[in-house]
DNA sequence: GTAAAATACGAATAATTCGTCGCATTCGCC
DNA sequence: GGCGAATGCGACGAATTATTCGTATTTTAC
């Protein structure tokens, strides 16, 4: 296979002036909207500009290709959610396992709020994926719990971590996906419950080594 | 919202004579390489017809649409991992609690074997998805899991065992995706491992009723 | 052998798509 | 007020797409 040229994905430019930066977060709201509103697959670059009221050129004066503005978007949602997640687990006055579940049950309710957003967000996914400014995001979060488990899992190796951290992030982030916006409150309530007895279960009762 | 026509997902016509048999087979094989091979960004009729050494016309007389042959590959893909599932679970001469470990067991290895098209078939998903016969099948999959569950979990209720049932299939599901086809044989097998540790241990400590 | 049904073909069509380019307008600053 | 830089415009080119339809070929039934 030829060494195929990937596909940049930042801003292209910087906005300076005050117009631009407004543009640009103008582009970024439309682009929720057309995400949320219509979908992934109807999701233009013509559209887009469209509902910001903008022109397409624009649009391409900032952001380098399609993919861009939805690389984006999943940057500004991770930065949101990893901020909130990162200071629950931070928080030393309280014991690991409690920090466990405070994790579970408000990352679950966040991702209800954000609920539209991720669904197609996730649908467009194989657009930006596989750029290497997007690797970095998901290196972030597995960093963000292997560190943790060094806590939860005294005397467990770097690469058990690892795994732990692996397999939670993508239990969590999968369980994050079924719950949609019209999950009541006891729902989430009920899944971020059995969840946390599932993990701090496993936790608790971990086999030495095997 | 107009009450949008719903796209039609199953077959045109069923192919009678032997020639057209083959046709449909040679066109679902060729799909598989094209979905795989390339993507699913580049799954087109055009493609998939060429490599089957077929013309579009001839694709078209069989599926009513694209999105028909990828759903038409997804119910294969769950039927042959349906039935072994389903023989697993069925099998009394086994304690529950092994099933359930010898089910995430073969599961993983199940899913290890056809990682690349199950992933080329999820980012196409956006485009089935949404099809009545879409839902029929994850229907199915529930029903074989909460009928489990009522030996798992003696006296829970209806909608406790659907609600476990969820979050397993779901779990399940989102581990199976990240096993790729480069996992080694003890790869998987911790992952299996862990997963069961973690499930059964729940299952065996569940609190009586929250 | 022949007629009808089934099957296969593939060029043509109609829609969409991304991204660019040359030019017009506005801003910041002296 | 005037000048260069920044910004904004939107028609347009080039490419890809899904799907149809009129016609040609092959099979089946009698």
């Amino acid at each position: 296979m030829p060494p195929r040229a990937k596909p940049r994905i930042s801003l292209r430019k910087a906005p300076q002036q005050t117009r631009s930066t407004q543009l640009v977060a103008d582009i970024l709201e439309a682009a929720i909207h057309v995400l949320t509103r219509d979908s992934a697959r109807r999701f233009t670059t013509a559209r887009v500009a469209e509902r910001a009221g903008v022109s397409v050129g624009s649009l391409y004066q900032y952001f380098p290709n399609k993919e861009a503005i939805l690389f984006r978007l999943q940057v500004d949602e991770w930065a949101r959610t990893s901020a909130v997640l990162r200071g629950i687990l931070a928080d030393r006055t309280h014991p690991p396992e409690q920090r466990l579940r405070t994790l579970i049950n408000t990352f679950l309710r966040t991702e209800r709020e954000e609920a539209d957003l991720r669904a197609a967000l996730d649908d467009a996914a194989p657009l930006y994926r596989d750029a290497p400014e997007a690797r970095a995001i998901e290196a972030a979060g597995h960093r963000l719990f292997t560190a943790f488990f060094g806590e939860l899992m005294p005397g467990a190796s770097r690469r058990e971590r690892a795994v732990m951290a692996d397999l939670v992030t993508t239990i969590m982030g999968a369980v994050g996906d079924t719950v949609t916006a019209d999950h009541s409150d006891a729902d989430v309530t009920r899944k971020a419950t059995i969840l946390g007895d599932m993990l701090s279960g496993y936790f608790a009762r971990r086999p030495a080594r095997r």
